[in-house]
DNA sequence: AAAAGCGTTCTCATACCGTGAACGGAAGTG
DNA sequence: CACTTCCGTTCACGGTATGAGAACGCTTTT
């Protein structure tokens, strides 16, 4: 990986045990070991610290991430004066009964910082904090249209762009001329670009020095309703919230 | 330095970094250097790993939590069924006009996990995982006086009681007595033990070994209403509530 | 101009991380 | 009940990655 020297190898290390924690909690030292490709005796080693630390905690055999990592996740959420937004994407989602998001930009990608579902919906396979690709999401066009040129050019330039499913725009150029779209309207759509049978309307947030901050959003599922419905319906209630949630940063 | 060489310190030393950044969000390289003690050089290494890794971001000269570690800290949150617990403690905190919480027992100490604000109030000095010391709290408080025997007494045995403001309790014997009410009323009380002009009531959730799982709480301040009103006011409700979440987690 | 602050990068010594093996215990298998 | 297997802890040791400190270029302040 990283070996300029530039790093620290061993945060890295724990940190790739914290993740797979999150993503199979319950693991012990040997299966993490196994998972991370780690002797048990580093692990253990790391387990502890981190143990000690607050950061894990153990319950029978199995290790489980602490609700500690709340203390640092909601913090980092404050950065944005999130009790104004939420609100708006709360009453986003009961209207529109989709769940609704509140995509926070940070450098080369976006971030869901809120998301919230309606009364009694499932929760899909999306979570708060997990990452929203800038080029294959609602939220994450409505960002790039709204960036200055450079910054735009930068971040398009070495990512190739993945596709996560068939309908994924992978051409510079087709992504750019929706980018120009997007910027006239102010809306983006995605129609199964990130995830089959599920399509999203965002706007963008834009601070005060013009450029996009964040974004908010609708996910419709396949299963309750088209993708042109889902565009009729909330294109005008995603505007209207990003918009309120506009002013309410610019008047602070 | 007696190191065991059981626990690995550079894992420490990040999140050293980390924690000082949580509490003094946008401090920069030397600031960092200063804060805990380390080199210029050192900080440099470690920012840019916790960077690359997606968990810190640079703004300006300043460096941020990244939302990212939301995905750790609400993953924590999972290993309850929260979502069953939300609406109550929702409804809690609208019908009493007070912060309601939700405690999770973590080994020895409980975690704010959940802590819903009614409509228009303001936020307080305690966020969402933060830690609620045993024997300060009223959350604390009901999940003590629920613990197997021998598990009470390993937790308060080599952990004093620190004093938090000068109602705490420090005696042991008066702790032990409290707890003993509490057991047979399932409800504890917290009159300003832990923080100045605040009141809280908290009922235990019991889980299916019969052991306390975690409370939920009610915290009301000096400035709205008196402690004896909180308490007349709120103990049926919290009480009510915790047993509300008791249930859905037993009938799953 | 000069000084002081910042973050990056470099070199180098040594502290510390990771391997692998040995150990005791728990759980499964005959 | 022996036997096996798997687990987590601990230990000693060799190699290395970490952290101090200084030098550098840069921006901002005086």
């Amino acid at each position: 990986m990283s070996d300029t020297g530039r790093g620290v190898k061993t945060t890295e290390t724990s940190f790739r045990i914290v993740e797979a924690i999150r993503d199979e909690p319950g693991l012990g030292i040997s299966a993490l070991g196994r998972e991370v490709g780690l002797s048990k005796g580093a692990v253990s080693k790391h387990v502890h610290t981190l143990t000690d630390l607050g950061y894990l905690v153990r319950e029978g055999d199995g290790y489980y991430l602490s609700n500690r990592f709340l203390s640092l996740g909601i913090q980092a959420r404050e950065r944005f004066p999130i009790e104004h937004v939420r609100p708006v994407v709360s009453d986003l989602a009961e209207t529109t009964g989709h769940v609704a998001n509140f995509i926070a930009r940070e450098d080369d990608r976006g971030i869901y910082a809120l998301r919230i579902r309606p009364d009694g919906s499932e929760d899909g396979d999306i979570a708060e904090g997990d990452v929203a690709p800038l080029h294959a999401t609602a939220g994450g066009k409505a960002i790039l249209a709204h960036l200055p040129a450079d910054e735009k050019r930068a971040l398009l330039a070495d990512s190739s762009l993945p596709a996560y499913t068939e309908k994924t725009l992978t051409d510079r150029a087709d992504l750019e001329r929706e980018l120009r779209s997007v910027r006239d309207r102010r809306v983006a759509f995605d129609r199964e670009e990130y995830r089959k049978g599920h399509q999203c309307v965002a706007s963008p947030i834009i601070g005060s020095e013009g450029t996009a901050i964040g974004a908010i959003s609708v996910t419709g599922s396949d299963y309750h309703m088209s993708g042109k419905r889902l565009e009729e319906d909330a294109v005008g209630l995603v505007t209207s919230a990003a918009k309120s949630v506009e002013n309410a940063l610019l008047s602070r």
